[in-house]
DNA sequence: CTAATTAATGCAACCGGTTGTATTATTCGT
DNA sequence: ACGAATAATACAACCGGTTGCATTAATTAG
């Protein structure tokens, strides 16, 4: 059996509360006493038990993470930077990370990430995906456990860290459009999540910037993984084969999209430019190496966590929303519309 | 305020026992007694507290597992996907997942992992990437934590979950050589990992099946990673450029691999072919798409998360060590050798 | 009709810590 | 030298459940 609060407190003939406040650095015991404590404890390899500290305090030092897992994100490498960040991170502050790998996205109102947050296991929440309308905000905020969003929260009051989705979008779309590209498509995500939105902001605003009007035709949206861009790009094609560029919402679906045109035996970047968003490394290995949006992914994954932990040590209780910069990444992709 | 036990026994003018032996369903309470309590439970949202039962129970319902975060892993598609599934069978089995994201690989005699074995907050561990001679299998069984390997270990006494690496490469390999190739290079992985070795083994005797001598100029050691197979061919390529294919012991090291050839002039697979190893979603999305041995990724999640559960209940004492068939995968990335 | 069973519930200890307050031992001022 | 302040430690309640055993009530057997 592994050593309790008790037996140390019994060889050394002191009493529980004092080896506790010994190990916990409470300055009222004695520095003497202490040391025969720390001393023991290292000894023979004392841990307090977290179960029962978080019994007692009421807090579990575990943040729950609800990373959606069908269809997307669990085969997008992105979350798997944006993981270990905040992993790594999560730990630096003495939390660990509790996943709530479920599927089901909440559309017949059963959120199951929420039963993580109902648990009582988790001290705070990082959820993704936040959806326009989000529902689970109600939910966490009449529980009143702390949570951050990764992406932009519609609600003021909520708190998210995200990388610059529209400035990002309408940078790279610009210079698509500064190569001379006119017909440029995009492949959005899913309609109902702000990270659509907001990059599809960016393009649109970029058409309006250079006096192009948006044409729905050349626009389908995806749903943020390979498969999704894939056919966006195939209905796309179906409907106007004509285009010279496009902006796909994720990496993910930008490798998508790059296959269906291969397969429409167009040539990139001759015919067509691809221009992807994240920057997961990934987009490098590629060919031709996939132009991109950068994020910041670790940061993300890092500032998060930061954020979160400050939240729920109360020390600011308005909500914080931070924008990370992104940079766009210009790569073999791209390249200037063929002449005709 | 959430209810509590306490809470529950007030208003239904029942003792705590009752009311948690109604709960657990246990036959004792009588079934109106049963019914009461439960529409009450449902009526006020009652939930056990989790920690408050892990403290009385020494069960925790989290399983550890430790994903090696630097440098590998995290960018590596395959966890992604392998960590869906286990969470979403941990959830069927009323198991949650608790990472241990953490850096150093215990090179310096510290496992990081092993934090979250001594903690007593999981109620065993699922490992990765297990090494030749595995320091912490000893210090997990001193604990008496039940753990299983993602891979195959050594100790012929710890459970493991695999897919058939030497087996699932050497008919890869051999399908290469009956294409014509003679001169196949190698790129490992980690050297101190077992499914280095076992994959490397396929090659091997697939070479030897077919009476090539293996030449080590054209073999070298990566560490799983984009960058790690990169700048092994490139070594590779100086020492000897006169390859006709190369088999990587991954795909994220295969398309590493498929760059340093392209940054080298070559033409894939006109001038070299490529075969990777795991069958991650994005080698049909790359160009030409790669070659591999796919492994049933999302298998290998459940049935590892099975064998855990199995030993943690204690059913099974002997170890496990399942093998699960993997498949050779054509694609554009293999070619007959040029002709000469 | 009483003793022995059986069914249903309650009591209280326990899991392993934390923490407010009481207690004892020192030290200090005057 | 004595009461007050201070330092060091102990006591005991509490966090929210689980569980062995005692207790009470109802049923059955003889």
């Amino acid at each position: 059996m592994r050593p309790t609060l008790q037996d140390m407190a019994s060889i050394l003939n002191l009493s529980k509360s004092t080896v506790s406040r010994a190990l916990a650095g409470d300055p009222r015991v004695a520095e003497a006493t202490r040391n025969r404590v720390v001393a023991l404890a290292e000894r023979i390899g004392y841990r307090p038990n977290p179960i029962a500290q978080g019994l007692a305090t009421r807090r579990t030092n575990i943040i729950g993470l609800a990373v959606p897992c069908a269809p997307r994100s669990l085969s997008d490498p992105f979350y798997l930077e944006f993981l270990g960040a905040a992993g790594d991170t999560a730990m630096r502050y003495g939390y660990s990370l509790l996943l709530s790998a479920a599927d089901g996205d909440g559309a017949d109102g059963y959120h199951p990430h929420m039963e993580l947050a109902h648990s009582a296991r988790v001290d705070g929440m990082i959820l993704t995906e936040p959806k326009i309308q989000d529902e689970r905000v109600g939910i966490l905020r009449k529980m009143g456990l702390p949570f951050v969003f990764l992406g932009m929260a519609e609600d003021p009051d909520v708190s998210w860290v995200s990388g610059e989705n529209t400035g990002g979008a309408a940078e790279a779309v610009a210079h698509l459009i500064d190569l001379g590209h006119r017909k440029i498509a995009c492949v959005t995500g899913p309609a109902d999540q702000t990270a659509s939105e907001t990059r599809f902001k960016g393009y649109r605003e970029a058409l309006a910037e250079a006096g192009i009007p948006l044409d729905l035709n050349i626009v389908a949206s995806g749903d943020f993984t390979q498969i999704g861009g894939y056919q966006a790009m195939k209905s796309i094609l179906r409907h106007d084969g004509d285009i010279s560029a496009v902006f796909a919402s994720n990496d993910v679906m930008a490798f998508g999209v790059m296959r269906a045109l291969r397969e429409a035996g167009l040539v990139i970047p001759d015919d067509v430019s691809v221009l992807g968003f994240d920057g997961i490394p990934l987009t490098q290995y590629v060919n031709p190496p996939l132009a991109t949006v950068r994020q910041p992914i670790s940061e993300l994954g890092s500032a998060i966590v930061e954020v979160l932990v400050g939240q729920m040590n109360g020390k600011s209780l308005c909500p914080i929303h931070k924008v990370l910069n992104v940079e766009y990444q210009p790569a073999g992709s791209v390249a200037p519309p063929r002449c005709r």
